[in-house]
DNA sequence: GAAATATTTAGATGATTGGCTAAATGTCTG
DNA sequence: CAGACATTTAGCCAATCATCTAAATATTTC
């Protein structure tokens, strides 16, 4: 899995929006975008980032391309936290 | 809580391996900048960003600025993360 | 099969970013 | 105080990014 492409990902705040707008089921991209003042276009790209990334899921339902949450990145997003802020503190490193 | 500033920070991968790096305890800006292969002026930059996120301090020590992780924001963090993947699985399956 | 609808791809553009060099600031020591 | 060392600030530049418009692709319906 791609650390940097996951992180990246998050780094937009409209991506961001588009995983919580996800929370409430798989949605279709015209859908999603339906809440945001970007052109469908832009929409596509973020998509990309997000299926680039995993955190997304697609199937093509007619002519709709539906999306959905991949919550199984959840624990390998926690895992790459964990091991930037390991529990119990800093200080100590292996001792 | 600015969640746009801990996500930025987190998007560069020398910023997260900073972070690694302090893991071993606070190090002053020379010592980290020591594993990195830029000039001291970009780590700064990268010191002030991950400031910014408030995911590291500072402080003075003589000539030197040490820096420590702030794992307290691990837990803001946490939470960031939570929100955008709920547990118990986000419903959204496909249907 | 052509028109209509949904989404993506291609190409362009302005904004942001990460890096650099040079200069400024802060602190210690002789 | 002067000179050395550590770090930051100030400009500058190239690469990346988010967005747009226009065109292409996929699918359903007539």
């Amino acid at each position: 899995m791609k650390q940097q492409d996951v992180f990246r990902a998050l780094a937009d705040p409209t991506r961001r929006a588009i995983l919580k707008r996800l929370q409430g089921g798989a949605l279709s991209a015209g859908d999603i975008g339906a809440a945001f003042d970007i052109t469908p276009a832009s929409l596509s790209h973020h998509f990309a980032v997000l299926k680039q990334a995993d955190l997304v899921r697609t199937e093509r339902r007619g002519q709709y391309i539906v999306y959905s949450l991949n919550s199984t990145v959840m624990e390998d997003l926690a895992r790459m936290v964990l091991d930037l802020f390991p529990p119990g503190g800093a200080r100590g490193g292996k001792r």
